[in-house]
DNA sequence: AACAGGTCCAACCGCCTACGC
DNA sequence: CGCGTAGGCGGTTGGACCTGT
């Protein structure tokens, strides 16, 4: 055994001259080229046919995360954030799982958005970032918040309601067109006391109980987006700004109205009126919110 | 300019499962 | 059934980069 920086190898590693670390040009061009020719897989015969000092793991890894030409790359749009948000209350650290929802999206970059954001968010809030409050706090807050951003930056000059339809295919494939008003999220300002808070409203949110139909009165986010755990197809998401999933044969009847009038989405409203009385943001200023979705990236709080 | 602390993400690690023998 | 191997997955880490002082 040997020592190489902090890691140890043993002696046939080092005798192989295993390469670790950052991939240079010429190993990504190596394994590019060579995946063209012969395609994936048998990725520990690939290493080495391809003349790369890298384990099999280590080329499959580059390969799915960062070589394949359909990686997405840059900032996650608000709606996929807003799909990362849903699909992980629903299956939780399930990333790879996530990711075929994702196009171009990897799982390691998922997680990593996870981590680095969501996390972060949580921590800040003290709440476990996997606990029930949690993923209500992001049902009541943020995925309202994210659909009013995915609205504006559909239609920047103007406050209506994005188009809502949904097409169930004959494949079993629907597209979901989502009408941010359309969603009868409590109005903080009407529903709840004044001198509640985050928390209380998420509270709020998960003690709503609602049957497999929406009515036009309650509806939950994750009612919404019943997508299918075995895709039939990788569904591209996201065009015009359209969900479009893969799902189950027989879910969904009446998506297209929601009945969401009076719905109190004004963010002042929601949320300025009230303090928070568990966190230490409150200090931040009654506007943390709406700072928070000035950025592409809904989980910045650098405002706090 | 220099430094410290924070953030982000590519890459690695260990574990698990599937599969062939 | 047991064993070895490959591939896949989720968790963790190292270091480059960014930002504030």
């Amino acid at each position: 055994m040997s020592t190489i920086g902090k890691r140890e190898f043993n002696s046939s590693e080092v005798e192989s001259e295993l390469r670790r670390g950052p991939w240079t040009l010429e190993e990504d061009s190596l394994l590019i080229h060579y995946i063209a020719r012969h395609g994936e897989g048998r990725w520990n015969m690939l290493a080495k046919s391809a003349g790369l000092k890298r384990t099999g793991k280590s080329c499959r890894l580059r390969w799915l995360n960062y070589l394949k030409p359909d990686i997405k790359r840059g900032n996650l749009t608000p709606q996929e954030q807003l799909l990362i948000l849903e699909l992980h209350s629903k299956w939780g650290n399930r990333w790879s799982k996530i990711a075929q929802h994702l196009p171009g999206r990897t799982d390691n970059e998922i997680k990593n958005y996870w981590r680095t954001r969501v996390q972060k968010q949580a921590r800040q809030l003290n709440i476990e970032s996997g606990s029930k409050r949690f993923i209500d706090a992001v049902k009541c807050f943020w995925m309202p918040r994210l659909l009013e951003k995915m609205e504006q930056n559909n239609s920047p000059s103007s406050h209506s309601s994005m188009s809502h339809t949904m097409n169930l295919g004959n494949s079993g494939e629907a597209s979901i067109n989502v009408m941010s008003s359309s969603f009868n999220i409590p109005s903080m300002s009407s529903a709840s006391p004044p001198q509640r808070g985050f928390i209380d409203a998420a509270d709020h949110c998960s003690n709503m109980s609602h049957p497999i139909n929406p009515s036009p009165d309650s509806f939950q986010f994750s009612q919404l987006l019943e997508i299918s755990e075995h895709p039939k197809s990788l569904p591209n998401v996201f065009e015009n700004n359209v969900y479009s999933y893969p799902i189950q044969d027989n879910c969904y009847a009446e998506t297209n109205n929601y009945g969401m009038e009076g719905l109190n989405m004004d963010p002042l409203s929601a949320v300025e009126t009230y303090d928070f009385p568990q966190f230490d943001f409150q200090t931040a200023g009654s506007g943390w919110m709406l700072d928070s979705m000035g950025d592409t990236t809904l989980w910045n709080m650098d405002a706090m």
